[in-house]
Parts: C-alpha cells; sequence; structure tokens
DNA sequence: GTCTATAGCAGGATAGAC
DNA sequence: GTCTATCCTGCTATAGAC
C-alpha cells in the first residue's frame, strides 16, 4: 500500500475503474474494455499493469478493498473510543455507525459492500485474502469485546450467530437499496440512513438481550 | 403454470438447468452453451423454446421461481394455521420455518434464495415481476398480522424496517454459508439449520421487543 | 509506460435439414 | 421439436512501434 501509491497514474485510474465496475456487475460481466474505457487509457494498459483480468481483480481487492476495510476498522475503534464506556450499546453503535456512516463516502460505501456481498454470494480466491486479512482478527476483535460486556448468559456459538445477525441486517440495508425503498416508500437521504442505522442499532440490541439504553445516533 | 406443465419435456429440462446456473453463477457468467450442455439438449432449442437467453432467465423466474415462492408463503400460512394463536411469536417463527425449513429441499431453498439475492444485488426486469407479484402482496399480508400482534407501541415504519430485518438474517444465513461455517466452525447439517432456525427466531423476536417465549422447533 | 493492430477464440443467434 | 453447421460479434491477450 506504500508503493503502489507512488506507481502510475493510469495503474490507480484502472484500479479504481476496475473496482466501480467489478462492484456494479460483477467479474465477469465486466469486460477490459470497458474498464479501461472508464479509466481512459487503451486495454493494453491492463496487460501491462496487471498481467491478466484475473489478477487485476485481486489486485482491486489487495489495493482498494482491504485498506478501506481497515480504515472502517480503525473508524469503530475510534468511535468506541469516544463513547467511553465499553458497553454492549457503545459496541453495536460503534459497529453499525462504522460501517454505515463511518469514514466512506456514500459511493464508497456502496462500492464497498456489494463487493463484498458479491464474495459472500460467490468466495473466490479474494475472499479467502479478505478472511484472513480483514474478517478473522476483526471478528476476533469484536467477539472479544461483546463477550466481556454482555450481561446475559449467553454461549460462544450464540454470540458468533448474533454478531452475524448484525452484520447480516448491515450488508442488507446497505446493498438492497431498492426492496428497502420499496417496501419503506423512501428514498436513501441522509435523514433515512440515519434513521437505518437507529433501526439496527435498536433492533440488533434487543436481539442481543439488552433493553433499550441510549438512543441517539 | 398450468399449461407450461404440458409442453415440451426438453423445455422443462432448459429451464431447470438454467435456473440451477443462474442461481449458480449469475445471467452473465452463465452460456446458453453450458445451459443445453446440462440439459442434454442442443443450443438451437433454447432459441426455438425461449427466442434468447434474456427470456428464458424471464421465464425461470415466470414458471420456476414465482410458483416456488408461493409455495413457501403457503407453507407460511399453513405453519400459522397449526400454531393456533396468532402471536407475534407464531409469525416469527412461521416465517423463519417456512424459509429456511420449509416446503424445499434443500437444494432448491439455496438455489431459490441464491437467484433471489441476485436480484436484489442487481434488480432487472424480473425483480418486478416478483414484486409485484410475490413481495408485495406477502410483505402487506404479513405487515398486517404482525401489526395486530406486536404489543409495544410500534409505528409503521419501525415494523417495515423490523420485517426486513428478518429477511435480512434468513437470506444472509442461507445465501452466504461459507463466511457462517467459517466463524462458528459448523458446516450445514440438518441439526445446524436447526440451530441457525432458532438463532433467527429468538433473535427477531427479541429485536421486536417480545421477550422469550416458545423455544422449541 | 502507452499506444495500434491483430491473433485467436468463445459467445449468442439463425438457417435449414430431418 | 430437435438437430448440425455456420455467421458474426465482441472478448482476452499479445506483438511490436513509439
Amino acid at each position: 500500500m506504500a508503493d503502489i501509491e507512488s506507481t502510475s497514474y493510469t495503474k490507480q485510474r484502472i484500479l479504481d475503474a476496475a473496482e466501480a465496475l467489478f462492484a456494479e456487475k460483477g467479474y465477469k460481466a465486466v469486460t477490459v474494455r470497458e474498464i479501461v474505457k472508464t479509466a481512459g487509457c487503451n486495454i493494453a494498459a491492463v496487460n501491462y499493469h496487471f498481467g491478466q483480468k484475473r489478477s487485476l481483480y485481486l489486485q482491486v481487492f489487495e489495493y482498494r478493498w482491504i485498506p478501506r476495510a481497515l480504515r472502517v476498522q480503525e473508524a469503530f475503534r475510534q468511535n468506541l473510543e469516544k463513547s467511553g464506556s465499553v458497553d454492549t450499546a457503545g459496541i453495536v453503535r460503534a459497529l453499525a455507525l462504522a460501517f454505515l456512516e463511518g469514514p466512506l463516502s456514500e459511493e464508497e460505501r456502496i462500492r464497498h459492500n456489494q463487493l463484498m456481498a458479491r464474495e459472500l454470494a460467490h468466495p473466490s480466491e479474494a475472499f479467502e485474502l479478505v478472511v484472513k486479512r480483514v474478517m478473522r482478527p476483526f471478528i476476533k476483535e469484536v467477539l472479544e469485546l461483546l463477550r466481556m460486556s454482555v450481561q446475559r448468559p449467553m454461549d460462544e456459538q450464540e454470540l458468533v450467530l448474533s454478531l452475524l445477525s448484525i452484520f447480516s441486517q448491515i450488508l442488507y440495508f446497505s446493498s438492497a437499496r431498492m426492496p428497502v425503498s420499496l417496501f419503506t416508500g423512501k428514498r436513501y437521504t441522509s435523514g433515512f440512513r440515519e434513521r437505518l442505522c437507529e433501526h439496527i442499532i435498536a433492533f440488533s440490541l434487543r436481539g442481543l438481550g439488552m433493553g433499550e439504553e441510549g438512543e441517539e445516533c
């Protein structure tokens, strides 16, 4: 991540274009021609910088997705620190805020979550990388925090499943925007996003068996 | 749906093969050649029966996905009837059971949910059809039931969002099997599926603000 | 490091025999 | 209604000039 920033500007443009297109349409549905057209360069540039389409896809994760995921994790830690007390409510709120309002622009967040939703549904080599470098350490970290804070008796498996329930909502509400808009009758304005965030926090906290506590965003 | 059963056997085989492949790989990633190879027929048969690839995709929804979704809805109603009292716990349980253990074979259910997950992430004309004929009426039906049964004061929007939270978990736990297995350390045996089902029911019931009630599957 | 040109192949779709 | 044979487009990937 340090050296890639010093490399060719064209390479950066290709990575950006590729990520946006892969997120929107999926690997197979995107053509290299489309990518270079968006990036404003020639088709041979992809081969020069990445060798082949597949390795471009993997490097999108390596140099774009993973660093961004680490920024989200860092935001979670900062949210937690700001909230002072490390209780369950604080953890869930810090999680939801980091993933739904966090350090990413709205566009970046959609791209980020869609790319992940695609890998979840159809894991590839990229997924292994993400599990190892991002998900496994983060899940471990959050589980440890939750384990200490949760009051109600709860075995390890229930804790893991509850965390996955929380992630499932975060992913759903940020990936499946169309059905959410359809059934709530609301467009994704910033006010509505805050409302969604509050809902996920409240629903999940109760789901974890914590009564109502702080409710402001 | 009545007349399609009387049509050519080849047409049925193509629909079956196409659905399985579209669910697994997505529209663009599947080739017509692959479909006819799986269906054991010739490539010209697709053109004869469906005109073009796109309309084959749409007819998969028309003649396979939608009828199956209606069977799941019917299972929900029967679950509800069996449970006797129409309280919130009964509704949530009937929902989760219909979608996660319901009338579909394990294979059918994965296919069904993956196809939906794909449409959610990238809605096409098929999604409009599904919204109109399946989702909108069903959401309306379940919302009405919930509205009558929920005790705690809850506005209409909160009710809709809570229902979506429940669906998000159902979809996640049946589509994202790999990460779920990874982080729980469990394979998707029938015992584990029951455990997941119980988790979703318990988490969602608490999420809706109902305390613990019946807990057997 | 970026381009043009092109090889080589796989895809969707169709014509026409049976 | 199902087949074989074929058209043509658009894809990835590379060779080679600049």
